[in-house]
DNA sequence: GTCTATAAATTGATAGAC
DNA sequence: GTCTATCAATTTATAGAC
């Protein structure tokens, strides 16, 4: 028995488009590249979606949703600031890990069209309500007075978007393990 | 007087190269693209350089030269782990703004191309030297212990490598207030 | 859902004049 | 140092058959 071709629907094209992206680039990625890794053809693509762009903003989306999400659990609105802080530190590492391709392909987004531009436009409405976050917990006065919230949140969620070169699940280093790790440097700004 | 146009030479091509290659990706510039930023030909961006992938490769290596400088500074050499690398953890910081452009295109560079391999290489050698410092001061007691020295570098030099993504110049945030936020975050990390 | 064939535009790069 | 003209290869995308 001849091993079954792998046949695709938009889903799983996207998956491995999404890997692709993520390692050569989107704009370093050819339609002729995705077909060789797919082992279908460019027209067999085509018949998933309407254009190399919208395969990037379907990916970009999911990102996006799932990053949004966290927000909406209860631990995002109850409590104090800096715990509900701790909560979406700790659930967008697991959301970035969870989702690693979508995420990593959203951190690379340049802007270069309005799929992106849109992208763009979310992830920093994202970035708004955790520097609203940070700038509640100082006020508190549970994390370091002085500290400016603004150039903060930039810091600690560029260090956690910046695992996303590196990290990989089923390394030795857990998930748990790079959210204690993160956590720890957070825990350092408290007073 | 008619204002003079604007001519090149490689430097002055690299600074603006570097430039949009940075803004637009590298993969996502064309030739094209060059010649209407700089207001040039193609042709005459040839006469400059022998390709695209040379223009990239050169604005790399002055990013990776300088940063390697730093090491090669006395206070690098000298004293304590802790302060050697809060010292390199400072000047890696204002390497990356003075040289903003060319480190940007380093911290994108995705191993596409031999030259894009090359200067992963000489990155990843950076990368061991901070992360040596990490060891050493972690097994001199003035880190916490238990903290992981690979993870930790990875953590604090992503969270400074991610600053080329919104950090410019000239802003009400200088030089100084960076520098400052970031080794207050290292500093989070002393016994 | 996948294929062959092909179009239309863009891309990196060169020749040779001023 | 810059230009016009041009090329060969690649790129995104479509038409139509199986």
């Amino acid at each position: 028995m001849t091993p079954a071709r792998q046949r695709y629907d938009q889903e799983s094209l996207l998956a491995v488009a999404a890997q692709v992206f993520t390692e050569r680039g989107y704009d370093g990625t050819s339609m002729e590249d995705l077909a060789k890794v797919t082992g279908i053809t460019k027209s067999s693509i085509y018949h998933h979606v309407q254009s190399k762009e919208e395969l990037l903003g379907i990916g970009l989306d999911r990102a996006l949703d799932a990053l949004f999400a966290v927000f909406d659990e209860p631990a995002s609105m109850d409590g104090k600031a800096v715990e509900r802080l701790r909560h979406v530190v700790r659930r967008t590492v697991e959301v970035l890990v969870a989702e690693l391709p979508y995420v990593s392909l959203l951190l690379r987004v340049r802007g270069n069209t309005a799929t992106e531009q849109r992208a763009l436009d979310r992830r920093r409405t994202f970035d708004r309500a955790v520097r609203a976050l940070f700038a509640e917990a100082i006020a508190d006065g549970d994390l370091r007075a002085g500290l400016d919230p603004a150039l903060t949140e930039r810091l600690v969620f560029g260090m956690i978007n910046s695992t996303v070169e590196w990290y990989r699940p089923r390394s030795e280093i857990t998930v748990d393990d790079l959210v204690g790790a993160v956590l720890a440097i957070v825990d350092g700004l408290r007073r």
